[in-house]
DNA sequence: TGTTAGCACTCGATAGAGGTGAGTGCTAAA
DNA sequence: TTTAGCACTCACCTCTATCGAGTGCTAACA
């Protein structure tokens, strides 16, 4: 994989792969050898070309049409060509312009997000929020809906509302509720979701000790309403402006996409796999890729508060999508994102 | 517009935009005196389907092909030859054994909705939840986010669930927020917002009254959380099934239908349309219409519980759609939510 | 030995020609 | 009033020719 490369053929993988992002055509000999100035001509650059395609790194469409980075030409320009300028004072000014988060929802800050991403990039945002099970807890309240029917409302540390409806003794009173999740609150506050489902499992276990009918009942709620998996939520801005790209350009690519789209399992999964990641992940998704997003790059980058919460923001595009831009954008997105959730700026 | 027709011209209009429906294909003479038995000849098919494009009910593509329906054609078929055959039982049966509703917030009702309308239909299914503002009281809860910050929870009769983060009286205790939400809750249980709204401003209206302190502040907060408009959620599944439609096989047509998906408010405006009428309302986007989903048809049905909350559900597909099949099935569909919200059913 | 000019070749894209067939409108006969 | 017949239209397909950007190879050159 790490297969060095003079400094020749460096410049014009380079050159050809800038090219690409830029027209999304195939780059011949001539063009390479006229704009940059290399002082080479088209048949010395051709014979690089041919080095570089026996390599893997470029390919041709057919025998005489000019040369396009295949995924593992992109890859190695990701890996090792690619230069992410930090962005100026000036520039995070403006970009923090883009968002306003001030007394904004939890979802409407990651729907937000989304959007600002998609509209500065000019490809798709992905915003994955923080997990269910890493959120910290802070409130838990119970709601009647009707006989032996219950709404659980929880709220996490940053705000994050998750409902649930959970069936319950009937002849439970509203004071009996109050003094339940009083109760809860009290015991629970400040651990992570999954900090809970430890401690609940381990009072479950312990069966032998005699408990009072309403440590019980909390118990039981608690359980019924933080125990399960809940679906991680995932918001797609700006879909329409992959259908733009010439990639994706006949009707059956389309239809693949959107369809991608639609599945959030898919897209959850995918931003799954940069979660483990520091800093900027970039995903390339290969012509080879087991994963069926073709043609496709994503990068990510995670947002987190000082207590731990995860969620993943992102940019997915064409493989041959702008990094030198895009990369910046989600690094000082996610930052911003993470400073509000702990309340460090509006 | 209400012009009459004879009958053969009535049956062969039917045949042709039945024919059309399931084929997509401008529809020609010869076929029509084929396929069905009216004992007539092409020739005389043909003087029949002059008059009618006369009347402006069929076009045809280009001189020398079939006749497909305008949208004129589609509402006179809509209007005058569509017979909706009512479910038998088993019918009902078996649609019902498509909806899971136990147990379910109500996201996940409307999601679930939207999500088996697309499937039976094959088409892309549409569900508005019942707007905030025609929603019933319930409870509402404060939580603390950080100094002067409050997340107001809202729960309606329905066991919807609206969150905002608020600003309030830093000063303001965890006892008083009880206090503060343990009066609202009896005081505005089983109002709309609506009346909810009305009251709030009544009552500060008569400012000259001496409140004490902690109404005065459940008057501010209740007016924080619950005076502005929320936006209204509207579920869009399936929306890839509608690009393998024919009529939308062109690359621009995709791009343009994607993004008026995109578009919560365009769809939104669309579904109010339907919100006034009883029963089943079907629009039919003609080629003229001012909102711009050009080849389209929507079915929708409202729901609403015994309290009124009114929210639509529908169908969208192409001009070219299956009435008689979808018009039962968003109907019933619709009758089904209302129950489920009512907890009649599960 | 690396570089370059020259040349034959490949192949997608574009345009035009010709044929096919489904369907029409019109007319005249039944 | 209906219908058979006929000339005509036009989208669609296929075949062919041309064009041009780009390639690989070879031989000459610095």
């Amino acid at each position: 994989m790490a297969e060095s490369l003079n400094e020749r053929s460096q410049n014009i993988l380079e050159a050809i792969v800038e090219d690409y992002i830029a027209s999304a055509e195939p780059i011949g000999s001539r063009a390479i050898s006229r704009k940059h100035n290399f002082n080479l001509s088209p048949a010395s650059v051709r014979n690089v070309m041919a080095d570089l395609e026996e390599m893997g790194l470029l390919c041709s469409p057919h025998t005489s049409s000019g040369r396009i980075p295949t995924g593992k030409g992109f890859q190695y320009y990701i890996d090792t060509l690619l230069e992410v300028r930090a962005l100026n004072q000036r520039e995070k000014q403006n970009l923090r312009k883009n968002y306003r988060f001030k007394n904004m929802r939890m979802e409407d800050i990651m729907q937000e997000v989304g959007r600002v991403l998609s509209g500065l990039s000019q490809y798709t945002g992905l915003v994955m929020a923080p997990k269910f099970i890493s959120t910290v807890f802070r409130q838990i309240e119970f709601i009647r809906l009707s006989q032996g029917r219950l709404l659980a409302i929880y709220v996490s540390e940053t705000g994050l509302v998750q409902n649930k409806v959970i069936e319950a003794d009937p002849t439970l009173t509203v004071q009996d509720l109050e003094q339940i999740s009083n109760y809860l609150n009290a015991e629970l506050n400040g651990m992570t979701i999954q900090e809970v489902r430890e401690k609940l499992n381990d009072e479950l276990h312990k069966d032998r000790v005699e408990y009072d009918r309403l440590k019980k009942q909390a118990l039981s709620l608690s359980c019924a309403a933080l125990q399960d998996e809940v679906e991680d939520q995932v918001y797609v801005s700006g879909a329409s402006l992959m259908l733009g790209q010439p990639e994706f350009s006949t009707p059956e690519k389309m239809k693949r996409l959107i369809q991608s789209f639609e599945s959030k399992k898919l897209l959850i999964e995918l931003l799954d796999r940069g979660q483990s990641a520091q800093g900027v992940h970039i995903f390339v998704g290969s012509e080879s890729s087991d994963i069926d997003l073709q043609g496709c790059s994503l990068i990510t980058s995670n947002f987190s508060n000082q207590k731990g919460a995860i969620g993943t923001l992102g940019v997915i595009g064409p493989v041959r999508m702008n990094y030198s831009q895009v990369v910046p954008l989600v690094d000082f997105t996610a930052q911003l994102v993470s400073r509000v959730l702990d309340r460090e700026i509006e």
